[in-house]
RNA sequence: UCCCUGUUAGCUCAAUGGUAGAGCGACCGGCUGUUAACCGGUAGGUUGUAGGUUCGAGUCCUACACGGGGAGCCA
């Protein structure tokens, strides 16, 4: 008999032979025949289980099967068979050398936690090392894998390549928020209070011997001194590959990274994770409208991709997790994305203001827009994906281009920023075209007061052979939420780390 | 970090300040080619933790812990 996976043994001929591996999703018995159990199976190779019927003239039919409980492990041996509906089945029928093995129980099932019932997602977060066992979380994992894929293999048919950038950055100059500190220093020791001329002989000799040993924070008098430290200076988690990769950009034309990202903000809500998956792709030769075009590309790519490879997961999720999801992304797919100019959105804004609209949040040519903001102009006004563009100067990354005065008619500077907004999760992607103009960067740098000397690699890019490139970021949880339809950043990655919460 | 809200059986939730209950799940039995099965029965509780008010607290008060929703920050 030959071993099949579920998905495989489902679609094998009636009167194949086979063995099936995988767990209990559900067992039914019937007394009809002199006994019958139903015994619902699954590998998670597919949404589906395969069931397997099995008759009371098994040998361990009363001992073992008729005893089983979600998520026995069991190994089946039986013949592919129609059921009376016209779908397949496995007889384990004895007569022609059915069996069933069981591999492992479940001790406990009353306190056995993914019971065969709806669990709520909170419940499930709880027991992260379960919740994959069940219909949802299995979906899930299986959405993310295909993701991935499709991730990379977009990029790879159009001549991308995907760089390591490191996890681990010495410079402080990302600018992209708080980041949790990298140190192999001791800093579980007490630093010195006094200053070294009131030092006690004693305690001298004390912080002398310390300072012989590994590890130990050398000091000067209340300060860590991060010279001593693994990597000779004061070290992160990155918050971005995108510097990093636009060096690899200038000398590949066309890059992405592709790896985990650490946040330390004290962020808690749906959308927020502490470490979390970021997608960074950067062109050389290419400004703002390319780089829109190649993000537009990329997310009707994914979610092409989810839909054709895992139309059974799609359609658990339309029918149990967002009703009409697949409406929604067949409309996506569809549809040119709406590009727009911030100046303009503002407009918008503020007409729908002028016509009753009600805001927490003031709107002004100048100002960052609000979740609020965003969420009316892709849900209410465009009701489809929107890219914003040409953002104010002042509250974007001193890295973005900076425009000719006057685009879009806008009263002020402007950067050649993007952020592509969708319904339902707000903004997926921020991306801009860069500063290729060695003495704009240089200024931009200055007048945020940010620390010159920190960005000599960065600033050799535009001193040797200098082009033009753009870029963008996307969240791949937040494509995750995008194509799901699940509503929690945290039930989209299988151990979520947010703020207070590290199990698992 | 701020605002709101919640924590009672394995899970989801009830319970005027006065004997702690139901549905699902588990277990036992009945019925049945079943598939969110159905019918009957059994077991299952230090009501998040620590204090306080009261003759009496799941219920009121205080603090803390943890969860959820929203905001800010962002992806």
């Amino acid at each position: 008999m030959a071993w099949l996976r579920v998905v495989d043994a489902l679609k094998a001929e009636v009167g194949t032979k086979v063995t099936v591996k995988g767990w209990i999703r559900t067992r039914r018995d019937s007394k009809a025949e002199g006994g019958l159990s139903f015994l619902n199976v699954h590998d998670g190779t597919c949404f589906d289980p395969i069931q397997v019927v099995c008759p009371g003239s098994l040998s361990n039919y009363a001992s073992e099967i008729s005893k089983l409980t979600t998520h026995c492990s069991v190994e089946c041996d039986g013949t592919i068979v129609a059921t009376p509906k016209g779908g397949k089945e496995i007889s384990a029928d004895p007569a022609n050398g059915g069996a069933v093995r069981v591999i492992g129980w479940v001790d406990d099932p009353d306190h056995y936690p993914i019971q065969p019932k709806q669990h709520t997602m909170e419940f499930l977060r709880e027991n992260a090392h379960l919740r994959v066992r069940t219909n949802t979380f299995g979906a899930v994992a299986r959405i993310r894998h295909t993701l991935s894929m499709a991730m990379h293999r977009f990029y790879h048919e159009r001549g991308f390549f995907y760089v390591h950038t490191p996890i681990i950055t010495a410079s402080d100059c990302e600018g992209a928020g708080q980041m949790f500190r990298v140190s192999t220093l001791d800093l579980m020791r007490p630093l010195p209070r006094v200053a070294p001329e009131q030092e006690s002989a004693e305690a001298k000799k004390l912080r002398e011997e310390f300072s012989k040993k590994p590890n130990m924070p050398a000091w000067t008098y209340g300060q860590v001194d991060h010279c001593k430290d693994f990597f000779g200076k004061e070290a992160h988690l990155t918050v971005s590959g995108q510097l990093n990769v636009e060096t690899y950009c200038t000398a590949l034309s066309r890059v992405y990274t592709f790896g985990p990202t650490f946040r330390a903000e004290n962020s808690n809500t749906s959308r927020h994770l502490a470490e979390f998956w970021m997608i960074e792709p950067e062109i050389a030769f290419a400004d703002l409208q390319a780089d829109s075009e190649l993000a537009e590309d990329f997310i009707k790519y994914l979610i092409n991709a989810c839909l054709t490879e895992r139309a059974d997961d799609m359609k658990f999720f339309d029918e149990r997790i967002e009703k009409g999801l697949l409406t929604r992304l067949g409309h996506v797919l569809n549809t040119p994305f709406r590009r727009l100019p911030y100046t303009e959105a503002i407009k918008i804004l503020e007409k729908a203001i002028a016509g009753g609209k009600k805001f927490e949040y003031p709107v002004k040519w100048g100002i960052d827009l609000q979740s609020e903001h965003e969420r009316f102009l892709t849900e209410e006004h465009f009701k489809q994906p929107v890219i914003l563009m040409n953002y104010p100067k002042q509250i974007k990354a001193f890295y973005m281009r900076l425009n000719p005065p006057g685009t879009d008619g806008a009263p002020g500077d402007t950067v050649a920023a993007m952020d592509v907004l969708v319904p339902g999760v707000g903004e997926i992607i921020g991306g801009s075209q860069r500063e290729e103009r060695l003495d704009v960067l240089d200024a931009r740098i200055t007048e945020m007061g940010l620390p010159i000397k920190e960005y000599w690699w960065y600033r050799d890019l535009r001193r040797y052979g200098t082009v033009p490139h753009a870029g963008f970021g996307l969240g791949f949880e937040r494509a995750m939420m995008f194509i799901t339809g699940m509503g929690n950043v945290r039930d989209v990655i299988p151990f979520p780390r947010t703020p207070g919460s590290a199990e698992f």
